[in-house]
DNA sequence: TCAAATCATTGACATTTATCAAGAGTCGTT
DNA sequence: AACGACTCTTGATAAATGTCAATGATTTGA
């Protein structure tokens, strides 16, 4: 598994890192079963995790006790709450494979210290931080200004696998509708 | 309004930074009036913003020309359309003036040279991405999750200074409903 | 300070979306 | 291969929210 993230890291950086090996070792492989939860409500969020293979879906549920999915993630994607995780704080949202999966973690501590002493690895993060940040920026662009078919439409124009490759609950919870509706409008396409 | 500046990044770092005039000769004042606009949609956004004074609005327009505001940014906090100036592509968003201002802006070159060679420059850069990226995750879980009224509440508890500040047009667009919406449920609370 | 423009509010109505329920279908696990 | 659990679909209905229009209030910039 070690390998996917060696080849992800050159791809990004242009280049093998320095001291990759010894960064490599901070990674720890996990294979969870579908459904298994990575982080939940309540709980202090110690890891960071990269997905070789399988999906991750991070979600709240809101006070009818309904899943709403803030974003998927899937193969060579890195996962974590942000802010519980930098703060070390109890987090708001949960963390679960809707697939089998094969993930790196990489813990708090070890992160922290790779962060300050690893150039490279600083980098790899900053840039993570970008792209996060900028597609956080869209999907909040997307929900607040598309209707319901149109958030389907972008879905099915943007990321087509995640449709293909999830149920149609789970991407109701993402576009924010429910399950019901996206079987109805899906019928309008 | 370079005083500000300064004292924002000494809170921010915990001391005064390294080269800190020459960082702070590359950030220029500027004085927009209200109703300015910084960016349009389809130019490219070249500069980041760093609010002295004033309130800026970040949004899209729908279809059917309603402005949905993405964030709203007030007195010392950071603002660009991060995705557009990182790659320097065309953005799809708008800033706006919705308040007299008074800001210091970077140039995207000025910047890049900073981040490159000044450590301290980098290290803000990457608290800011933190916590901008945080706060847009917290914002998809709150347009999804709450309901209306619910998104109102949570609002007046989190930003009231946003909300007395506003009109309720405009917070209206940033909850993601109608202004008549938005004046009953006011009145429901 | 005043005139023009924008905004807030309210009512009536339309539209969108949610909810509940039931039956058929699908999928995963053993 | 079969069982059980979950999922999809469809219909009927309810609830939430949007749209349009009119009036009065507020704000702003000259």
């Amino acid at each position: 598994m070690h390998a996917t993230l060696q080849e992800h890291i050159i791809k990004r950086l242009g280049k093998v890192p320095e001291r990759f090996e010894e960064v490599a070792k901070a990674f720890e492989p996990l294979r969870p079963k579908r459904g298994t939860y990575l982080l939940q409500e309540g709980d202090v969020c110690k890891y960071v995790y990269f997905i070789v293979e399988g999906c991750l879906q991070v979600f709240v549920i809101d006070k009818n006790g309904n899943e709403s999915t803030r974003e998927f993630y899937t193969e060579e994607q890195w996962v974590t709450d942000i802010f519980g995780f930098k703060n070390q704080q109890a987090s708001e949202e949960y963390i679960k494979c809707v697939e089998p999966c094969k993930l790196l973690r990489i813990h708090y501590d070890a992160f922290q210290h790779f962060s300050a002493e690893v150039p490279a690895f600083a980098q790899i993060y900053q840039q993570i931080l970008e792209l996060s940040y900028s597609s956080t920026v869209y999907r909040v662009n997307t929900l607040t200004s598309l209707d319901a078919l149109d958030r389907i439409k972008w879905l099915m124009e943007n990321k087509p696998t995640l449709m293909s490759r999830l149920s149609n609950k789970l991407i109701a919870s993402y576009l924010g509708i429910s399950p019901e509706t996206m079987t109805r409008l899906k019928g309008k396409l």
